[in-house]
DNA sequence: CGTTCATCCTGAGAGC
DNA sequence: TGCTCTCAGGATGAAC
């Protein structure tokens, strides 16, 4: 489940072996996965012919290509999403849903088996250096422009419970489940506390935790591609090693050694030590 | 406006 | 062995 970490690696894998290359005629396989791009899959593959990528950029888990059309080659990888980087010729993978070829004699694939994901060709929106599908997603933590007393704050102003608020594109992005769980558990916070009455410290102490463990993922999944090979499918060495909550069901706390659960929360699952993290008083 | 929730999709694995 | 059921979850747009 490709979370910032894992999508930031993509971008350092494009920048490497996608920029500079023209783009030749484009091959849709699934129109699922151009769904957002409202003119088709026909205007799609022709915004792209004869394009060069000049520069990849993230936002989150936003990427993208920016063109020297001066549109942008927009792509969320959604849950099992990859881009790969494949010599022309090679079997098709089962899943391949975008060809790009590119003028080295190389192919940018998009592959997706559960087709959450899509790419799109995008207009620049208030910033000119971001797609206009990005604008409502906040700066991620690993942004040089991210604030932090303004994320502390704009938390503080919710009404909802942590949890929610850290899978918030709008008010942080690139954090998923698997990310929000582990800040949780770093932070000995239960997923349902109360935005409105987490302190300033707690908050900032969340925010912190939230950095950290994004980016030891990152230092541990920035080594693990290399050469035209440019993947992304959340099995980076971290999810081996370095995971203490998320996924651990029944497996003891590596800070008190109590059991952890796994609890239902909206549609999917929520890994926390119930002796580190006790759940907020029921409100009322 | 802020917040919550159903929905999209495929394959792996469990249970019978 | 083959069937059914459950689970995995990011973003969206409708509902409240």
């Amino acid at each position: 489940m490709p979370e910032l970490p894992e999508v930031e690696v993509v971008r350092r894998g494009l920048a490497e072996h996608a920029v500079g290359r023209a783009i030749g005629a484009v091959e849709v396989l699934h129109p699922r996965s151009v769904r957002r791009h409202e003119p088709g899959a026909a205007d799609f593959a022709a915004c792209l012919e004869g394009r060069v990528p000049t520069a990849a950029r993230r936002r989150g888990k936003y990427l993208w290509l920016v063109l020297d059309s001066g549109e942008m080659l927009l792509t969320h990888l959604g849950m099992s999403g990859q881009m790969l980087v494949q010599p022309t010729g090679k079997p098709d993978e089962r899943h391949l849903r975008v060809r790009l070829p590119l003028s080295d004699g190389t192919e940018l694939r998009f592959v997706d088996q559960r087709t959450f994901g899509h790419v799109m060709v995008d207009v620049p929106g208030v910033l000119v250096d971001v797609p206009s599908s990005v604008d409502h997603i906040a700066l991620d933590p690993l942004d040089p422009g991210f604030v932090p007393d303004v994320f502390v704050r704009a938390l503080r102003a919710r009404n909802t419970e942590v949890k929610r608020a850290l899978l918030d594109q709008s008010l942080i992005s690139g954090v998923g489940n698997i990310y929000a769980d582990e800040a949780l558990w770093r932070s000995s916070l239960h997923w349902a506390r109360s935005t409105r009455e987490m302190s300033g410290a707690e908050a900032t102490a969340l925010l912190g935790h939230a950095r950290d463990v994004m980016t030891e993922a990152l230092e541990v999944g920035g080594t693990t591609f290399d050469g035209l090979y440019v993947n992304v499918n959340g099995e980076s060495g971290y999810f081996e090693r370095g995971l203490n909550a998320y996924g651990r069901r029944d497996r003891p706390c590596g800070r008190c050694g109590a059991p952890i659960v796994r609890e239902a929360f909206m549609n999917r699952s929520s890994y926390s030590c119930p002796r580190c993290q006790k759940p907020p008083p029921p409100r009322s």
